[in-house]
DNA sequence: TCCAGAAACTGACATAAGTCATTGTTTTAG
DNA sequence: CTAAAACAATGACTTATGTCAGTTTCTGGA
């Protein structure tokens, strides 16, 4: 029995921030390792960092491309997604203050496998992949950190390829409204804070437009969801999570 | 367009190896990293190693356990495969000779999500999670290798997300026969030198049983496979593969 | 403020895939 | 060698989900 949402699992946690945080403490939080790195590296990260604003709608990266250096998300969110053969987005994860985009192909030395779209206007500063690189190099406990970060993710994998392959788009879609309000809490009137469009429901769970419509219109009439405008809200997360782990 | 069938991504790929392989080159080889190895380092792991024997169908680890250790596979191949809720048994990855299964628990200092069943009568030699530990801990570029090896399974963990959620059962199918001829190759009359039963191969690409045994029946109906007892052959592997990508 | 384009919704329909039941065919243990 | 068990195959049926087509509702910008 799974006990974690696997949505919570596919869509990675957000890290509480202070709205003070530096884009080194992105680096150290996400890698695990506030004790691995030492003050001068990260006095070197911070001093390399560029900051950049991002416009909802625009990307920071596409699939294919090199990345020479990370991305720490210090406001708005950002879908993480992959092209498949018949022209629809998967999204794979949605990175939000605190975390880290780009890592893993920075560390594989490969060009990324995902596109990085703002949901949200956004802000993300800009580590180079020198001073990540010369860090692991030099810092056996800090590439062991990371390793350990990876080593959870990959386990992690394996559990999103179990549900998408044995659950319901129903039961997926379930999941999906719990882990947003999970991981992006509800405003004062129990709507969900992170507003998504359907298109994009429905490439987080991997099903067709229509399908995710016509099951969030189907949880509006039973009473498990309201809406407002855009908006969303979780009314019976009880119910909800029942079908999520199939009655 | 992903040019590696995501199969192969999926279960992993196989090593090849001398029959006098030792166990130590399971791990330097897994791990990726012949020269980040000591002689020392390769003589205690070495010196550590207890070999074992296991019958067709038995378990070597069950999920939920805690492993104190890596186990390298020399002979035979195991499933490695995840319960669903439903009961369904997911198959995450076939390992043959080389492989190692394991690492990610022993390296997150997690219990397995995972078991091992052997689907051949296997022998299979376990190295003690402190042999790999202490070398991580002495050895920074051993580590980074796991660490860079990690990220690539990572990225590609993505990609079977993908196409978990958006190819066909009949496509996935299509793949992976063409993976278990890549990887385990055929006879010399052409048929397959892994046989899965219908069951497994419907848990590799997450399906009813009754669902794969009928598209392997349909292509046999078609000339893509042949099939000859309980062993099973590719015909048309220009068609498995067209079909696989989408026509 | 109003309009154009986007997003949300709905219906009708096609099809993929799961389930249950039954029978035939291999394997394997005794 | 034979019987029991496991595996493979197939039909009939249900259900989930995708697709296409069209309508309504929002929303941002001139």
């Amino acid at each position: 029995m799974i006990i974690i949402s696997f949505w919570l699992i596919l869509l990675g946690f957000t890290i509480p921030m202070s709205k003070e945080q530096r884009c080194e403490q992105c680096i150290v939080r996400q890698f695990n390792s506030l004790r691995a790195m030492s003050k001068e590296e990260l006095k070197r990260v911070s001093d390399t960092k560029i900051t950049r604003t991002i416009k909802k709608g625009e990307a920071i990266f596409e699939e294919g491309e090199k990345l020479n250096g990370v991305y720490c998300v210090r406001s708005g969110v950002s879908k993480l997604s992959k092209l498949s053969e018949n022209g629809k987005d998967q999204i794979v994860k949605l990175a939000s203050k605190g975390e880290v985009m780009g890592q893993r192909s920075v560390v594989a030395e490969e060009s990324t496998n995902l596109s990085a779209v703002a949901i949200d206007d956004m802000e993300v500063c800009f580590i180079p992949k020198d001073a990540i690189v010369s860090t692991m190099h030099n810092n056996p406990n800090f590439t062991l950190e990371v390793l350990r970060h990876m080593a959870h993710d990959l386990r992690q994998a394996d559990d999103v390829i179990v549900n998408m392959s044995q659950k319901t788009v129903k039961q997926r879609i379930a999941e999906a409204f719990l882990y947003l309000r999970n991981n992006f809490g509800e405003d004062a009137d129990g709507f969900l804070k992170l507003t998504l469009s359907r298109e994009d429901i429905a490439n987080v769970v991997g099903t067709a437009t229509e399908s995710c419509i016509r099951i969030i219109s189907e949880f509006k009439k039973k009473g498990f969801l309201k809406s407002s405008g855009k908006k969303l809200g979780i009314v019976d997360a009880k119910k909800l999570q029942e079908l999520a782990d199939g009655f």
